[in-house]
DNA sequence: CTAGTATACACTGTATGCAGGTATGCAAGC
DNA sequence: GCTTGCATACCTGCATACAGTGTATACTAG
């Protein structure tokens, strides 16, 4: 995985391009990707809108076709919520191995100073929400490393890599819901549990939080298909998920 | 990720080719591969080397070096026992998830057939062994079908394309061992808990039975560890394994 | 003798030409 | 009118040529 730096190279350029032009629609599923076709649209040659494609493959937004070539996946509503649920048995499994790894108290020093900001955070308006899914975010990087599993850290990676399992994914979504702030208190309150847990070495407890707060992120994207159906648009890929009413 | 006749392209010749020349210990970890070097060796061009190298990163057993090119990966002991915990963790959520998503008792059918076929085995020469070991694969396979999840699958193919996740590869460390038949027994055991779990929808139960059912590959690899560690040559990719004691 | 700089070599990244294969469209026969 | 076979055209996979950059080595200066 080189990821320092792709973004100058050509391959780079094309990988980002092409990523987001999929998460933005251009491609309808199952369409058959031409590599001339995006030379003409990239200004790039074949080699490296080839590895771009190859490495799409292997995140799992391209699949190749039987005869050679890319074909653009599709989702189902199923496949969003088992990442969710995957990313709630990962991140459960970093929690417990965290605290039954802790050598030391002070190794929660990081942990506990974004904990600190993100309960300053005075949630009133859509930038303290906007600040919270960051230090959120870095909070869930902060406990992955403690973790101090290498192969947990790549599954993460790996299943992160498509956009309905990333957690910030869903910030645009989340922050239209008048249940934000709501959501917003409970996440606070699991953190704390999930520090609680970690600096007492209860495995268990830590792993069951940390499963039940990305529970939370399921929930609230309930809340989004039930209600307005125009929302589900900002998802990035939202394009790419075959809704049930369609078929 | 293509899988499908990989064989016959060029690509996929030097992808297993190089995968079977990594795993053998032609390359010392952390050595830089020249594309140059592998043309001559494997009498193919650039392009298919560099799709395969490519490949190889993202199955782990490459990294992407700074100024361009790749260099072989150093894993540790650490990283192989983390890999068999990750293994649990996965093949646990699939028992859970089979578990909870069961909806006719018919669809366990296969999974006792292959239970069945287990139990008939005498366990009594090698080759006892290596047929129990395949059927052990089935149950597998099929158990994570049952859990009718495709990022589980893709979660699981992704862990277990390092070879010290994979359960099959320590099928020659394991037949050399006295303790074989014990293990399968308790292997049998535990095949059989998962089913009765799944029957009565007991998804916590059939997730930690197969988590346990992964601790026994560990318990068995430590064996195999400290006791003649020349068995540990028989491990595919050994070689690519810092020992403690080296440093 | 050591350190810094310049030059040369080697390797990666990129582009393009070529060959094999597959899909599609048209025509002919049933 | 439908099906099947053939031809054509496009598209992928592979090889190679070229350019830019990084690195190593040697030489010079302090």
């Amino acid at each position: 995985m080189k990821n320092t730096l792709e973004f100058v190279s050509q391959t780079g350029r094309a990988l980002l391009t092409l990523r987001e032009m999929l998460l933005k629609g251009e491609f309808a599923p199952g369409e058959r990707l031409s590599e001339l076709a995006l030379v003409a649209r990239l200004n790039v040659s074949r080699t490296p809108i080839r590895l771009a494609l190859d490495r799409l493959a292997h995140e799992g937004l391209l699949t190749g076709a039987p005869s050679g070539g890319f074909i653009v996946c599709e989702f189902t509503l199923a496949d969003i919520w088992d990442s969710i649920e995957m990313r709630g048995v990962l991140e459960g499994t970093a929690a417990r191995l965290a605290a039954e790894r802790l050598t030391d108290p002070s190794e929660l020093l990081q942990l506990r100073e974004y904990q600190r900001q993100m309960d300053a955070i005075p949630n009133n308006t859509m930038d303290d929400f906007a600040r919270y899914m960051d230090l959120n975010e870095s909070f869930h990087i902060e406990l992955i490393s403690l973790a101090k599993s290498s192969m947990l850290d790549r599954s993460l990676k790996h299943l992160t890599s498509l956009p309905f399992a990333n957690p910030s994914a869903m910030v645009f979504a989340r922050s239209k819901l008048p249940r934000a702030v709501e959501l917003m208190t409970i996440g606070k309150e699991q953190h704390h549990a999930i520090l609680e847990a970690l600096a007492n070495h209860q495995g268990t407890r830590a792993e069951a939080v940390a499963r039940e707060h990305a529970a939370l992120s399921r929930r609230n994207l309930e809340s989004v298909f039930v209600g307005d159906s125009k929302i589900l648009s900002c998802v990035p890929g939202a394009s790419l998920i075959r809704l049930e009413t369609v078929v």
